[in-house]
DNA sequence: TCACATACGATCATAAACGTGCAAATTTGC
DNA sequence: GCAAATTTGCACGTTTATGATCGTATGTGA
């Protein structure tokens, strides 16, 4: 078996276990122990796995992924206090008893943090949304049926759910990648499909979305502007980007910061 | 078993429990006393976990996944031992790549443990084994859509789910409350509809249910006895009670705990 | 406080894994 | 088709991890 043969062999076998020995690995390629540990040092150097006594194993061992506790490990550190700043307006808007549907994402996540003492039914495709709430809150939680993808920690299923078609809800929570004229976007391929498969399901339809957002563009459009009905955001928006969304009859809820707050303080003072 | 194995298996234990003992660990691992002293030291100065006398604890103990971190209260405690054999030997009839499905329950609970460095397709009702198995193993994790039953731990729909109807598994485990000649019964409504659901989606369906459950009934009766093809239980079940099953070619396992171990030992000596 | 049980750490023999030198085999360049 | 260069496999000595034993430390209950 040729080199590159034996790399690609011995990646995939890393890939699909948590430790591939090198006994497997000569197994798997009919070579000698020897080889496989010059391969295995070579694709260490080349970063394409991790060497460890006995084998090697891949770069992400599966604790690192998809944390309960930290839900979206990159995201979610950066822009908490606007996020949650935006995320306690959406919460605003639900009124004790309220069905509402929380899309997965980072800002929607830190809804969960006002949603503690609140008695509402949410429906949720998030998995760390879902587990939150159950763990600190009253509220009633409805999820779809589905995989649960680790990276971005929704649950997606290829098959029209009954429990989605079943539930409607006042209001759903979305965030999103970019916001601009031409309608909401997102990144993602498999998020936009479970965003998809809810917008239908609520009255009303809200757009959690830092003003940075409206200067960033991905590729794939999500829906069109005016199936929006809100827009949360910071007072980082421009007045055209504000006047945008207004002239589609698009409600604008600005979110204070604590940070705002100090400022505009301190213009009065 | 190999050192980075052992390390998750031990991370994955430790957190969902207030303190993971060395004997509990050296059960899981299969491995000395000695090993997983080491093992917890190396974790220790890693910072991934606090060492602790007689065994380890997670870093952020009871609030983190407070239900989730106690799944069943009450039930988790009596005979974790016993249940955990009982799972091992569930597991053990699971080859890499299996898609098998895991009802809701106590003693199916410790499974997830056994589970962490296999790679599987699990479908499972069970919020809690859900969320162990995403967070602590490569296993594809797939749920039925629902609601939430904070109590049971259970997602649970009224309406029939594609997700569910599309999912065939080649085994599926199942806890029970009692197990007689009537068939297998259940104390709670809920659960006998969850499982009910997914009776017909599996080859073979496989009891997990410790000797005691022999000496218990239940009013309600989940299914006869025909249905399951085999049930692991420990050393108490009495001979007239594995000669019920056998009459009606249910193949029974017993599972060796440590204690049965030592036992055998001195009796032999 | 004492006795007892359990947990712990150190030591050591064993087995497994590792790296290296060298010869055979294979590939590459001419 | 031949020779140089590279890769591969084997054998060797070295390093490292593991498990058993035993003496010590630390709780636990009377």
């Amino acid at each position: 078996m040729h080199e590159r043969e034996r790399h690609r062999v011995i990646l995939s076998a890393v890939q699909s276990r948590p430790v591939a020995t090198v006994q497997e690995l000569v197994e798997l390629t009919e070579t000698s122990e020897a080889t496989i540990r010059r391969d295995i040092a070579a694709l260490h150097v080349q970063g394409r796995l991790r060497r460890v006594r006995g084998g090697a194993e891949a770069l992400t061992p599966p604790t690192q992924g998809g944390l309960i506790g930290r839900p979206f490990s990159v995201n979610e550190t950066i822009n908490v206090g606007l996020k949650r700043a935006i995320a306690r307006e959406a919460v605003a808007l639900c009124e004790e008893g309220d069905s509402i549907i929380i899309n997965g994402g980072t800002t929607t996540y830190q809804m969960v943090f006002h949603l503690t003492n609140r008695r509402c039914q949410v429906f949720t495709n998030s998995f760390p949304i879902a587990s939150h709430l159950l763990t600190h809150s009253k509220n009633s939680v409805i999820v779809p049926g589905g995989t649960i993808y680790r990276e971005q920690n929704i649950i997606l299923s290829p098959f029209e759910s009954d429990v989605t078609r079943h539930f409607y809800a006042r209001r759903m929570f979305m965030g999103a990648q970019g916001i601009g004229p031409h309608g909401l976007t997102e990144a993602d391929p498999l998020l936009i499909q479970a965003e998809q498969k809810l917008l239908n399901q609520a009255e009303e339809l809200v757009i959690l979305a830092d003003s940075s957002k409206f200067r960033q563009r991905s590729s794939l459009i999500l829906c069109r502007l005016d199936r929006i009905h809100k827009v949360i955001t910071d007072r980082g928006i421009r007045d055209e980007e504000r006047q945008m969304l207004e002239d589609r009859e698009i409600q604008v809820i600005i979110a204070e910061t604590r940070d705002d707050a100090k400022q505009s303080a301190s213009s009065v003072a």
